[in-house]
DNA sequence: ATATAAATACTTGTATACAAGTAGACGAGT
DNA sequence: ACTCGTCTACTTGTATACAAGTATTTATAT
């Protein structure tokens, strides 16, 4: 379990909800760990309270699942979940993109354009853990730029599901190819091409289809 | 605000969110309205902690926005949302519709079919009332014979700002058109006919395609 | 040794207390 | 009349206290 600093003007349950996220993202919380309201928030040096808050908020995914009087679990991860959320983001990508390359304008393709080239320095430079958080940047411009952003943010919660797995099998997806289909979609936006762009988010979408049955036998304590 | 008693088994948390989404959905809390945790929950005969945890859900949706030190407001209805939660919904039930073709099984087909004749009962004896929770669960029924709960559960929440627009103009659908598309809807799913599924949900959205300026001449208090 | 029961140490759910900030009322001073 | 400042009554954010239930441990009795 990592924790790193609260940021300036965070809330203290913003907070909360910002460490758990990540941790169980990176399984630095390990599914199945059990998440004690008192525990972490003397470790967070919070009361019961906002952490509480920030774990109710993740139960509604049901990424933690609460047992009332026994405890909360980081939940083991449900491949039919996991399909669950892949199947949501392919059906919303798809839909997002199009509407994008009718709505995005100057300022949104530039946006896209700039987060893009910071993308290719970074990869130019080796430092991949920098391209995860611009990546995820990029989708929310797409989604921006579309007018989606309330769905989007519905999306980026119940993705942990999705995350977690991909996590797991980090080393199977190349970042210089991701890299290169967010230059094409950014291309197809801008070309409004609504079918190329549909096309590259399924393209995308399949360079994260792991052997699941692989990560399965290699973490069997992880899986429901 | 109509406020029902607590019913057998719910937690207070529970309690609160049902009361606070009923009034928001059928604008007995009226956009606008101030909420205090206080007030409400002694109007519900609880502590703030569960009123509190109720509506900090509802402020993930942005429909209570939250000030600090000043107070929770029902948001203004925001067209930009409706029409946001209303490309979401189209969205979804063709994809799902489509996913339901292939998997829904016999007795998915079954209580739906039960389901519908309750409507039509209901129906013949004008008793329209009854034809909303019918109307939600039958939508549910689908995304349930497309193992895609989870993402119903986001549709709902996600939908009540859709919800309160179709409240403020309830008499320009007609029940009995709907009856049929669900009865289509049924027909499709049981023949497998994806295309017509998805047909069927554009049409049943459309339905719904209220004049949103004609509303809101009416109500213009309640609009951002 | 084993079974049973009481004690204990946890858990979350709910209620209450305190901290910090906002906004409006009201009055004093100009 | 008007501006400014203070006071008051609220608000939410956070911390703490209490209630109720679970599960394990420990001790006791057989």
């Amino acid at each position: 379990m990592i924790i790193t600093d609260k940021l300036a003007g965070e809330t203290a349950r913003d907070y909360a909800l910002r460490i758990l996220t990540d941790n169980i993202r990176s399984l630095g919380l390990e599914p199945g760990t059990a998440i004690s309201e008192n525990e972490l928030a003397m470790e967070l040096g919070l009361s019961r309270t906002p952490v509480r808050e920030a774990i109710i908020e993740l139960s509604k995914i049901q990424i933690i699942e609460t047992y009332p009087q026994r405890g909360n679990f980081v939940a083991l991860i449900d491949p039919d979940l996991v399909e669950e959320t892949r199947f949501l983001r392919r059906i919303l990508d798809i839909a997002v993109i199009e509407e994008a390359c009718d709505l995005a304008d100057e300022e949104d393709l530039a946006e896209m354009s700039e987060n893009i080239e910071l993308q290719e320095f970074y990869l130019g430079k080796q430092m991949a853990d920098k391209i995860y958080p611009l990546d995820n940047a990029f989708h929310k411009l797409i989604y921006r730029a579309a007018a989606k952003e309330l769905i989007f943010n519905m999306r980026s919660t119940v993705m942990l599901h999705f995350d977690r797995v991909r996590t797991l099998s980090v080393e199977a997806v190349k970042d210089m190819k991701i890299v290169k289909d967010h230059r094409e979609m950014y291309e197809a936006i801008r070309n409004k091409d609504k079918e190329w762009g549909a096309e590259l988010v399924v393209k995308h979408m399949n360079r994260y289809n792991v052997d699941q049955q692989l990560i399965r036998d290699q973490y069997p304590q992880y899986f429901k």
